[in-house]
DNA sequence: GGGCACCCCTCCACCACAGACAGTC
DNA sequence: GGGACTGTCTGTGGTGGAGGGGTGC
């Protein structure tokens, strides 16, 4: 049983909305994302069917089941998996696409209406998709009536009208199909650490996909599409680090030179793309210990103390899971900010508050003033 | 469309001093 | 170790000025 939907915690997710930082279940999203523009936007991907929690990348058609990039660096470490074991790229989606698209950009998946059980992600449509049949994805192996899933995705393409996509023109489908690499808007959208991952693991994950299968991995975007993310965080990066170090604290300028001010936690998560420099890891902490005196360290001192359980084999995927927790601190302490000014001392309030001034400013006790809180009408 | 003046708005330094805080004896 | 003392730093609010954006000519 994987995580329940962010949305309605109802139902298993199974897709992963970036920009959202959650974990839906088919019908949430879809009522999510069709509220606005923007929303219909949002790239989605399947969720990892492994952790739970970060979007796949990869498809395992041996073990049929979606992988992070995480999980599946993890998963296919040893040599004897990382060969054997074919893999297939996951194709980001915006909008609402029909049953039908999306058994078209996840050619692992089919569409399921009737028979499979609720638990794998049923999708009950809303508002103007009551008409439509709950309907399932499924990996393609666990379908054995092909024939009556394209009967219910013609008919799911009838219900959402001449607008929808041809499943068989990939010209018409591939407005929506983004390569996952190539995320760039979703960039501006909101912070997400996970975002983009440039690290050493990616890269060794792209060597794999061109090992299996070279033809597959150059029609991906090969190695181009590494770099496209690569070279505009990169600036990005460097242009948020210049930024902090306008309000670097000495403290600060005693860490590394790469994005060395992780004291604001808006910069170090701005340094999304140099995850290796930017955060900290188990027992490299570059950050200094959260002993109470730091408020603003709270969310990444369990950086190195949160754990997960059923993800371990790796300190480096141990490292990049509990990011994501840490992630999801930030986005959680980003709510709940305050932008009100803060008394943090009344007695000091209040002693400002009967304290004389001339044109504003304090003035010396016994002086002369032109405004007191206590007889404002004085003037002397 | 570019240049200029004007208005409006936002942001920030300024001030004194009580209290917090760190260091020393 | 704990109290007393000393020096330094912080934060509090109203005001004016600087600077940026918008508008009209």
């Amino acid at each position: 049983m994987g995580k329940l939907c962010d949305f309605c915690g109802e139902q298993r997710s199974m897709v992963c909305c970036r920009s959202d930082a959650a974990c839906l279940c088919l019908s949430c999203d879809r009522h999510v994302h069709s509220a606005n523009a923007l929303s219909k936007r949002h790239l989605r991907t399947l969720v990892c069917e492994r952790c739970h929690y970060q979007p796949a990348v990869v498809r395992c058609i041996e073990e049929n089941i979606s992988l992070c990039q995480n999980c599946n660096w993890s998963g296919h470490a040893s040599p004897a998996s990382a060969t054997a074991h074919k893999r297939q790229t996951v194709n980001c989606y915006s909008e609402c696409p029909s049953a039908a698209e999306f058994s078209r950009i996840w050619s692992f998946f089919s569409v399921d209406q009737s028979s499979c059980d609720r638990e794998a992600g049923s999708m009950i449509l809303e508002d103007g998709d009551e008409s439509l049949p709950e309907l399932q994805l499924l990996p393609i192996d666990h379908c054995t009536e092909d024939a009556a899933m394209d009967s219910m995705a013609s008919d799911i393409e009838q219900i959402h009208g001449s607008g929808s996509l041809n499943p068989l023109s990939p010209k018409a489908c591939s407005p929506r199909i983004k390569h996952h690499e190539s995320i760039h808007d979703t960039l501006y959208e909101d912070f997400d650490i996970s975002d983009i991952e440039l690290g050493m693991e990616n890269c060794e994950a792209h060597i794999d996909e061109f090992l299996d299968d070279p033809q597959q991995y150059f029609e991906n975007g090969g190695i181009d599409s590494l770099f496209e993310t690569g070279n505009l965080c990169g600036a990005e990066c460097n242009v948020e680090c210049a930024h902090a170090a306008k309000g670097s604290s000495p403290q600060s300028e005693t860490m590394q030179p790469a994005c060395s001010n992780q004291l604001s936690t808006d910069s170090i998560t701005s340094c999304k793309s140099d995850q290796n420099a930017c955060m900290s890891r188990p027992g490299q902490s570059t950050l200094p210990p959260n002993n109470g005196d730091h408020p603003e360290y709270e969310g990444f001192s369990m950086v190195v103390m949160e754990e997960y359980p059923h993800y371990i084999p790796y300190p480096e995927n141990q490292f990049l899971a509990s990011r994501d927790g840490a992630v999801l601190r930030y986005k959680e302490k980003k709510k709940a900010r305050q932008f009100d000014k803060k008394i943090r001392y009344a007695s000091r309030k209040a002693r400002a508050d009967v304290r004389k001034r001339v044109k504003g400013r304090f003035v010396k006790a016994g002086e002369p003033y032109d405004y007191d809180p206590l007889e404002v009408t004085s003037t002397h």
